[in-house]
RNA sequence: GGCGGCAUAGCCAAGUGGGAAGGCAGAGGACUGCAAAUCCUUCAUCCUCGGUUCAAAUCCGAGUGCCGCCUCCA
């Protein structure tokens, strides 16, 4: 089964072809390290990530690089604000994003190289756009020059005298033409600067992203992805730098996510309606925040309510009682070995077909939200065969476990393996002991305060007619 | 002004020509000592008006409302 991808570059979904056979080669923006991430900021590194974990179910090997902008105007501003270096600025808000990142479960990229790190790298790449002639130094200042790229705007669909026109940026008027951009800027008194061979400063912002891309990844990658307010300037920019310097397609596939709303606007800092993901963290489950994400497509504009997380957490905990609801009957004695009843052969059948509609779903530009419909509806399927008083198999129940432990699992990491509820202390034996003889007495009074009591001590108990069963509050 | 997006149930969200998925919430029922979990039943004139078609949420046209990018931004 083909996967398509819709590539903003043309405008159409597209069939990924990997330029390696069986190897993918992706680049995702990452944060500038000079805040809290917020939930907006969340969006793309939950999807892509998410992306990436569905390319290695599919069996590419995925080289994924993720960068930290920890040098720009905003990072030297709160410096200031802060009263400390830009680089322990950086150092704090690296160390803030990786706790936030456990927090939505998301797995490290390859590389999380830092802009200050690849001094170097982007100096070299300046030159070089210098020696080919779309460079200009104007008093230490470098500029890119746009007009000797042809291509500027395929990928924002602008064409240059539109950019013109709808300037609103005030204007550096030693540009050779408004939309020129920055690949070097001269620091001023008091800004962190490196030396160059246009005297002392820093890196533009765009530079950064094609000098680490291709250092990591080469001149041409699979996929290059982020937030639809990246298109332009920020990737547009990138394609001009990279393609003037390599003479190279910079990317085969160019991904945005929609934004996600608050009061129905974009989340933005400048705004101020902003939803940080430490602030959900004290009230919500990650898991429930990452089906948050991936419970709408990822083109597609999302609205943050705080009922949306609710909503999310109840559909996550859905998932999570089916396959306690499969562990706690592979742990019954009434299990079979082997033999299938055609009942249990169809619900094999189904079972496949359901994994073959998720791949489906998630084959057709990545489509989350139809993927996690098919968890779903065989959630009502193998419910209903576990509701039923016959013995079980131990296939049946083996496989469907394990369809869930992939596809909500390991593809879309909104599950997480839960702690063991057999390793219990000491005290909660206890009062399972006493709860037991108390019903056996029906003494319910008693019975219902330890079931109050164990739900204080963070474990909800349920009687069912194979016994008692433990969940864990998380 | 240029480019682009969105409008489907109480809330969320798929579907882009022929059955209106799925989740949350609600109602009724089954099971249970009671809960919980689970199951069964129930819950949509698809923003408006025209048009094309045997057939439209879906295509075309007009309109209404909301939003984004063109400035730092995920």
């Amino acid at each position: 089964m083909a996967l398509k991808l819709y590539n903003t570059l043309s405008q159409k979904k597209e069939e990924f072809i990997p330029l390696k056979k069986g190897e993918v080669k992706m680049y995702i923006c990452g944060p500038t390290v000079y805040n809290f991430i917020h939930i907006g900021n969340a969006r793309p590194f939950v999807i892509f990530e998410t992306l990436k974990r569905y390319l290695e179910y599919k069996g590419y090997k995925v080289k994924w690089v993720q960068n930290f902008t920890d040098i720009d105007d905003k990072m030297i501003n709160n410096a200031q604000k802060l009263k400390i270096t830009v680089a322990e600025l950086a150092e704090r808000f690296i160390q803030e994003y990786f706790v936030d990142a456990d927090f939505l479960n998301l797995q490290r990229a390859e590389v999380h190289p830092r802009a200050t790190e690849h001094i170097t790298e982007i100096i070299a790449l300046i030159e070089k756009l210098e020696r080919k002639g779309y460079a200009y130094n104007i008093e230490g200042d470098v500029f890119f020059e746009v007009n000797k790229f042809k291509d500027y705007g395929k990928l924002s669909g602008q064409n240059i005298d539109e950019l013109r026109k709808g300037a609103r940026i005030e204007v550096d008027l030693r540009k050779k033409n408004t939309i020129d951009f920055a690949l070097w800027k001269k620091s001023k008194p008091g800004e962190p600067f490196w030396p160059s061979p246009w005297g002392e400063g820093r890196p533009g912002w765009h530079i950064e992203c094609s000098a680490m891309s291709m250092k990591y990844l080469g001149e041409t990658i699979d996929i290059h992805a982020g937030g639809s307010d990246l298109i332009f300037p920020h990737h547009e920019n990138e394609i001009a730098q990279s393609e003037a310097a390599t003479g190279q397609p910079f990317v085969k596939y160019w991904l945005h996510n929609g934004y996600i709303f608050l009061d129905n606007q974009k989340m933005s800092k400048s705004l101020g309606n902003i939803m940080k993901v430490r602030e959900l963290s004290k009230r919500f489950r990650g898991e429930a925040v990452r089906y948050f994400i991936l419970s709408a497509h990822y083109r597609s504009p999302l609205n943050f309510s705080e009922e949306q997380l609710q909503q999310a957490e109840a559909s996550v905990q859905r998932i999570e009682n089916v396959i306690l609801n499969l562990e706690h009957s592979l742990k019954q004695s009434k299990i079979k070995e082997d033999i299938l009843e055609d009942q249990e052969k169809q619900i094999l059948e189904q079972k496949n077909e359901s994994a073959q509609q998720f791949i489906m779903a998630l084959d057709d530009d990545f489509n989350t939200p139809v993927a996690i419909s098919h968890l779903f509806n065989f959630a009502k399927i193998i419910n209903r065969y576990l509701a039923s008083n016959e013995g079980k198999s131990k296939l049946v129940l083996e496989e469907s476990k394990n369809f869930y432990y992939t596809f909500a699992g390991k593809v879309l990491g909104i599950i997480k393996e839960k702690k063991k509820t057999t390793d219990l202390n000491q005290e909660i034996e206890e009062l399972l002991k006493e709860r037991e003889q108390a019903r056996n007495k029906k003494d319910w009074k008693k019975s219902d305060q330890i079931r109050e009591e164990l739900k204080r001590k963070g474990v909800i108990l349920e009687d069912t007619p194979e016994g008692v069963r433990l969940r864990r509050i998380n």
